[in-house]
DNA sequence: ATCAAAATATAACATTTTATAACAACAGTA
DNA sequence: TACTGTTGTTATAAAATGTTATATTTTGAT
């Protein structure tokens, strides 16, 4: 309904569902929480992009994000909806937990600072040079040469974006107290 | 009514809602202080444009556009709403994403810097030439002509918007986990 | 140019609509 | 039975809108 018309009001929500306008509230506040609809007073409308704003807190950890934001990685998402983490480390684990709701996942060349397609990206993981934002750091590169060439002198190991992503999650999972499944 | 009047008396918009005066002076009083439109006494008429305004990020993957801005891309929406994108790779990522919604879009003849329109320009991509911006790299040009003979020298395919448009998508969508369907 | 009358705008307050919080009722489950 | 989670109900808070009185601007006559 909110796609098609835009906007609705709660009460015809309510009506269509039949079930208190209070229920409807209570819904909405966890499609607003995952920033799919923008609650207004009178209604609710789909969320959309401002042009400007620009979100100051890593997705994933909460950290601040640089202006510079060479490390970013962003997730495009359905209904314009835009997510962005400090690095490539939250990018993977925020874009698989997501899945299949990602549409476009940007960061760019660790050398060049290019914009490029994390998924066709190679990732290189525990080298020597400590950018120093999360742990296990994960830095992206745009041609696998540049990758293979940067690994020559500061070590690590190429990956494409499966592998990253196993390894990061598999590190975010090993010790005490992690997880709930 | 606004837009397509040019000025609209205060009265006709409380009509026209089923509202009192009253509301509609301090509805408009937001549009104003946002700088759409412009209160007289009388009514409302259109903010003229500002002239120098300057959106200094890409609207779509947040890098700092350059002033120089011989790749940037630009995109007039309604409201007078202007957004600007580093380069045409982000410029037609932006583009799709926003379908009807965009009046007019704007780029550079790659060799003469001269404004053209993106729905007409000619799209080079898969060329040797790297400028570095985003990958994969989009150069436009005004007319057929130079398209084809810069890709003589530097290589590359010459394209139609929607070929170029469908290109990148593809490009930026392939990998891992992406698309739900 | 000056003034009064008309039109329009603003401010303060009253009313209505909508949202939130706290609690009670209910169903399902171990 | 005790626990959990969902829904509905009520009271209260917040926001939007309408009403009235007052101020400001425009108009037009002198």
């Amino acid at each position: 309904m909110i796609q098609e018309e835009g906007h609705v009001k709660i009460r015809d929500l309510s009506e269509k569902f039949e079930v208190s306008e209070m229920t409807i509230h209570r819904d909405l506040k966890l499609l607003m929480e995952q920033g799919l609809v923008k609650k207004i007073f009178g209604g609710v409308q789909l969320q959309e992009v401002s042009n400007k704003i620009q979100q100051k807190q890593c997705t994933y950890c909460h950290k601040p994000i640089s202006n510079e934001g060479k490390l970013t990685y962003q997730l495009i998402l359905p209904a314009n909806r835009i997510e962005r983490t400090c690095c490539a480390h939250c990018g993977i684990l925020r874009h698989k937990q997501l899945g299949g709701d990602v549409l476009q996942a940007l960061c760019h060349d660790f050398m060049t600072n290019t914009t490029i397609s994390a998924t066709t990206a190679w990732f290189v993981m525990d080298t020597s040079l400590q950018m120093g934002c999360c742990e296990p750091q994960v830095l992206t590169f745009g041609n696998k040469d540049h990758a293979e060439k940067f690994v020559k002198g500061f070590e690590g190991t190429v990956l494409r974006f499966e592998e990253a992503a196993e390894r990061v999650t598999e590190a975010m999972q090993a010790g005490c107290c992690s997880k709930k499944k």
